[in-house]
DNA sequence: TGCACATTGTAAACATTGATTACATTTCTC
DNA sequence: GAGAAATGTAATCAATGTTTACAATGTGCA
């Protein structure tokens, strides 16, 4: 069994748990300076070993960016199931909604880590099943909501497929568009921009339900 | 006044129209292997010229970047206003269809200026006056069907700016999510991804226009 | 025409970074 | 406790962005 990690103790040799304490350093710079100026260097200088160091835990900088990625989707992953469990009871419209929102407020949140789990050239996806795993368990909760609404006779259009598009389009639209600082034309109203977006979602959903 | 461009003529110290040829250069690059991984020296190569030559024509790479970026969305903003012109006295609800659609077309038949387009690392939008005004120039024709819709009481909902973003929120949106590759999943059926796209374009149309 | 001078290229260097290799140290297992 | 596996270091390499000193070319003006 590995030892307990020793945070603070670095007179040895061995670190201890060197594996975790890069990713934070990842975490840590790119929270810094954006996602792409996260070195492999400097990850190795905040964790206190030599340059060559990192790459005993990870086959390339990819590798420890998936590594990253797969830490914050699972914490992705994990908001958005505990939004569903809360509001267990309610019908598909208000799971949708809450689903949406929950989305919203961890990209709006930790727009780093929504970057860093969206951006296809830091990540390896085909080289990580949880990474795939848990997008597809997001993916499949929000799709899920849209469907059963349907199948409950709650939405205007039958067309579920479009609709479900639609409404993944949106979420991710409204996500990426904060990260991308397309919300600085309406941030000047006294709305912060996630509550712009919630509301836009919401917006969404009085025009695909029934009444 | 500039000597006319001699494309092949090599033999000749001066390049007679580097500034292009690396634009060109790298835009080959970028539909290579990804813009993020297009690199000065090799545009330089390609172009005929020394390591150094490109700093004579631009700051820094990102100068170059951006520059691809102008001529990219110069062309993108071309298209928009095109499609905007090729259906003058319809109404304005397909108005904006016909944007949408456009912006879907050039999105899903360009995606690497797409990308480097919507990449914020790669290119530096405060220090380009032409991109900032490009984009704001489809922007506002998006976000003008829309309000001139609804002041032609074409709209279900008066909410304009809800409106507004919610349009502008799902065709960036899908724009997004197929460079991001998740139309993957859709298309499988026997429609390719622009296709689905417009249709979902269309289900929206359809959801906030009256009657 | 000829000649200062700005323009635009080259060559050589430097710092940063991702990655590898040879070797040292620690830890695990038997 | 002895070897083997794991994990660190030091040195090194290649690629890249960028700068600097210098060379070649083109331009405008006497």
């Amino acid at each position: 069994m590995p030892r307990k990690a020793k945070p603070s103790s670095r007179t040895e040799y061995h670190h201890g748990n060197l594996r975790q304490a890069l990713i934070d350093a990842a975490v840590q710079l790119a929270e810094e300076n954006g996602p792409e100026s996260v070195s492999v260097r400097e990850a190795a200088k905040r964790a206190g070993v030599s340059p060559g160091a990192p790459f005993r835990h990870f086959d390339s900088k990819t590798a420890l960016m998936t590594a990253v990625a797969e830490q914050a989707m699972a914490r992705f992953r994990s908001e958005i199931t505990t939004a569903v469990e809360n509001i267990s009871g309610e019908g598909p419209i208000k799971r949708f909604l809450a689903i949406g929102v929950a989305y919203l407020r961890w990209a709006f949140q930790n727009p780093t880590n929504f970057q860093i789990v969206s951006t296809r050239s830091l990540i390896d996806w085909d080289g990580s099943d949880s990474l795939r795993r848990d997008n597809e368990a997001v993916r499949s909760l929000l799709e899920g909501s849209m469907l059963d609404a349907q199948q409950q006779g709650l939405l205007k259009s039958d067309n579920i497929v479009e609709t479900q598009i639609a409404a993944r389009a949106l979420v991710y639209g409204l996500a990426r568009m904060h990260i991308d600082g397309h919300f600085q034309h309406w941030a000047a109203a006294e709305q912060t921009g996630e509550q712009t977006a919630q509301n836009v979602l919401k917006h969404f959903v009085g025009l695909v339900a029934k009444d």
